[in-house]
DNA sequence: CCGCCTGATGACAACGTTATCACACATTCT
DNA sequence: AGAATGTGTGATAACGTTGTCATCAGGCGG
């Protein structure tokens, strides 16, 4: 398979058979050697190896080695979310993985926060990832929200680009995303599976599809929401602390507690552990799966997005782009699993006191 | 460059830059070390030899050849429509060019026709497809529309299954789809784009997206769809001409005329042009883009479905999951381009008679 | 005869990367 | 304390090809 295999059977230098095989030429050697090495190489179907040939004569390679740059934007709420910075590093890991290198990583909340968003600060930003002399990466992927006006700004600058998100779509560039409804329906008929009947809801309740999701889940299965029972906050962990020390105050408090994201159980469950000597112990599940959903007090039950096969997905996405597979702006929808833990209980059947220590 | 010269600005040995570099996961050196080096490598703007990297690692370089089946499935009603053979073509040339071997092609209306779904029948057909005795293909694209218990046995026999179908999802397999409400809602808004305000919905009414569609997008439009514009009939050619038969009937019909697809337009604008006496001529759209769409007369207005893409993505797809790249159920959503020809004229301009001969 | 050219050949060093090993050093266990 | 384990490094050897050089034989004119 080598011109050594080819010299070992020939019994003559690796040189005579690399200059002969590769000359076009019939002019550079004896006419019996010539024979005898075109003869072996014909009998082991020798075949030039492309690669390390590229490599001495520093041709193009074969394959491209991508540079895909990663832009990180979160809203200032969002700062303390680590769902982001578990996704940036499984597509760090994902890049390296297949070959590709990682450029720039940007970390930026500029892009995402609406009072920010003024057009000249974002063309200022948008110059800042892209200068105007600096060579381009290959691509970009965004992780979180940015806002309409700062997409296409970006989009002026770099046309290979995907976005991956928890949910929501811009349908402005290809995207990978998870359908915010559809998991709030699960975690919401996992809770009136387990006979809950009072579920309430903690998170965001503008422009939140897990919101729309939690609601026509309840609708579906014949409940109506309390109004006392959903809690309107930022989805932070103060928020969920906050929203337990609410619950906690209700004469009548939801039974199971559906919160828009683990971080906001987190709280919720710290607040919980606390106030355990109110003896209200709601079942509580939440979406995302954030690693310390599984080092929580009882450990979080919550609707697992899967983290791994979103970077997988954007990273696929973003590279049929590159190579020209698709042209039209395209969507990757993934699903949730519901991970069932310890923070949900039959309803009736209290969370054990030993979980809050 | 090269990792040599990495190695010559951060002081440390060509087998440490490489290490930092290539591994994926970020534990393999000391943080300090690691910062100066991909500090470094960003800077000068490093790129991996692609050569380099094949030389040394691709020796076994050996790319499986898959063999996947084809599954076409489509109702009774649907038998005329060219949009499913297209697709066919096309993915057996996306499978060809992709270097996989195209297996097995079943074509059948059993599977999606509701009356035949006796379990029996179905199990009967799912063994024919997957004699137990048979060697499987690597993997099975299905395109069109199957019945959920169908699809059950046929994932029983077959895990690596993935389907393609103009809109609606299954929640049960991988999946390529379009979403026929925003398809709807484009033709829709061009209608009203061009002045028309009495727009008539020509196509199947129930269990349609397209249909939600064209109602939703009449409502942002603050239009009231005429409930005698709409006309409910299975889509096929003979359902196009009797809509047209049916609105020359009317004393108030629409100027605007939404098809749910485009056979559906053809035998429209087939009955059009026989009735043209009448001097009823509506401008005309529908969606799918059909290659008879190019020949009619007038020539169609439609939304096109990027189908090139859709057995692009589905192939894809397959290969990533045999390839075990993702497990999770996962659909790719791609969008319909409005394909502007001549069938659609400014509200109040008559589509000119000479294209009617 | 010597020196010079020509043509054929082999030895060897690159190219940039990764894999293997060995070493130094810190940490833990017996 | 000494051994066993684990960590971060660097030196070095490949991978298959091509380019550079040295060698060696033979032929030529001087």
């Amino acid at each position: 398979m080598s011109l050594k295999k080819i010299a070992q059977m020939t019994g003559v230098s690796v040189s005579t058979v690399g200059r002969i095989l590769s000359d076009p030429n019939h002019k550079c050697a004896n006419e019996e050697v010539r024979k005898k090495v075109t003869d072996a190489a014909r009998e082991i179907n020798y075949i030039p190896n492309a690669s390390a040939r590229a490599l001495k004569t520093g041709a193009k390679s074969e394959e491209k080695i991508y540079r895909i740059d990663i832009l990180l934007t979160r809203a200032s709420h969002e700062m303390s979310d680590p769902f982001y910075d578990e996704l940036l590093m499984l597509l760090e890991k994902e890049l390296r993985s297949s070959g590709c290198i990682v450029g720039n990583v940007w970390h930026k909340a500029e892009f995402s926060d609406e009072k920010l968003s003024r057009t000249d600060r974002l063309g200022g930003l948008a110059d800042e990832l892209y200068p105007a002399d600096m060579p381009h990466s290959d691509g970009l992927i965004i992780i979180g929200k940015v806002t309409l006006k700062a997409l296409k700004l970006l989009k002026a600058k770099e046309k290979n680009l995907v976005s991956i998100n928890r949910n929501s779509t811009n349908c402005e560039t290809d995207e990978v995303l998870c359908d915010g409804s559809r998991i709030a329906r699960t975690a919401v008929n996992y809770l009136t599976k387990l006979g809950h009947t009072k579920i309430g809801y903690v998170g965001d309740c503008h422009n939140e599809s897990r919101f729309t999701g939690y609601q026509t889940a309840m609708m579906n299965n014949r409940l109506t929401p309390d109004i006392d029972h959903i809690f309107d906050t930022l989805p932070n962990e103060e928020g969920g602390i906050a929203a337990m020390e609410y619950f906690a105050s209700l004469d009548d408090p939801p039974t199971g507690i559906y919160c828009a994201n683990d971080i906001l159980a987190v709280g919720l469950l710290s607040a919980m552990g606390r106030r355990r000597s109110r003896g209200y112990m709601p079942s509580v599940i939440s979406s995302d799966d954030i690693e310390t959903a599984q080092y929580t007090k009882p450990m979080l039950t919550t609707i697992s997005l899967p983290k791994t096969e979103m970077v997988h997905f954007a990273l696929m996405l973003l590279l049929d782009r590159i190579r020209g597979g698709h042209r039209t702006v395209s969507r990757i929808e993934v699903e949730g699993t519901l991970v069932i833990r310890e923070s949900c209980r039959q309803a009736g059947v209290l969370n054990e006191p030993e979980y809050y220590i």
